[in-house]
DNA sequence: TTGACAGTTGAATAGTTGTTCAACTATAAT
DNA sequence: ATTATAGTTGAACAACTATTCAACTGTCAA
């Protein structure tokens, strides 16, 4: 059957839609939810955060280590690490003068490969 | 073995991390790579967008019913499709006065999965 | 204790981005 | 032909965000 937009329905055809809908049982998730993923992935739209996450996820390393790898200033390399790890996907332990940083989260690594696969698709 | 700072080393522990890390073979990966994936997340990193992914996912729909089911003004679906068409992401057809918009990869739903997965068992 | 280094923090700035508004095109109906 | 509807577009505005800068804390070494 053709979609077709509820627009331009009667009140008899747009009866008729709902049954169907309701059969088919289309609902959209709870806003919160959606709000939640997107949330999640605005985490992941930046390229510093994905370069912290993609570095942490082969070595623990602190953030001087980090600040060097990625030609950043120490301070931009810390607020980005808050933002990561406030959402925890980074856990951070302090060890004499450094603070050293890990990966709090096992699916991050599934994720960015999920999404590495798609871009090698297209 | 525990992990150390680089900005502790002298010259020869310096050598010596240097050899370790090449037969680890630690390395970051391209950054245009890393740069097109945080461009990717930050596509989902928007609510309007995501729920339009999410609503396409179950039917094809024209800009008007988006805009009724979202609740907002068909301009602001519109300006959000087009971002999403020209990451090819969703496609459009214009059949009569309407033009509807499909997915136009399978990948999405999978990494909408994903990420869900990731947000409930956090 | 003093100096040096690692890291954090808050304010300021500059750049980005989502929505609104108004004007526009195109299709269908009377 | 005229009118109404569906959708697109560009400019403007407001909200958000990443980086920088300067000041600060805490730890180690001399």
């Amino acid at each position: 059957m053709d979609r077709i937009s509820l627009q331009n329905l009667t009140i008899e055809q747009l009866f008729n839609y709902n049954k169907l809908m309701d059969t088919k049982k289309i609902e959209m998730p709870d806003t919160t939810l959606l709000y939640d993923l997107s949330d999640f992935f605005k985490l992941m739209g930046d390229s510093t955060r994905i370069q912290l996450l993609w570095a942490l996820e082969e070595n623990e390393m602190c953030v001087g280590d980090l600040a060097n790898l990625l030609n950043m200033t120490k301070s931009a390399v810390s607020h980005q690490l808050k933002i990561l790890r406030s959402a925890k996907l980074v856990k951070a332990e302090k060890r004499g003068k450094n603070v050293f940083y890990a990966l709090s989260d096992h699916h991050v690594k599934t994720i960015l490969e999920m999404a590495l696969e798609h871009l090698n698709e297209g």
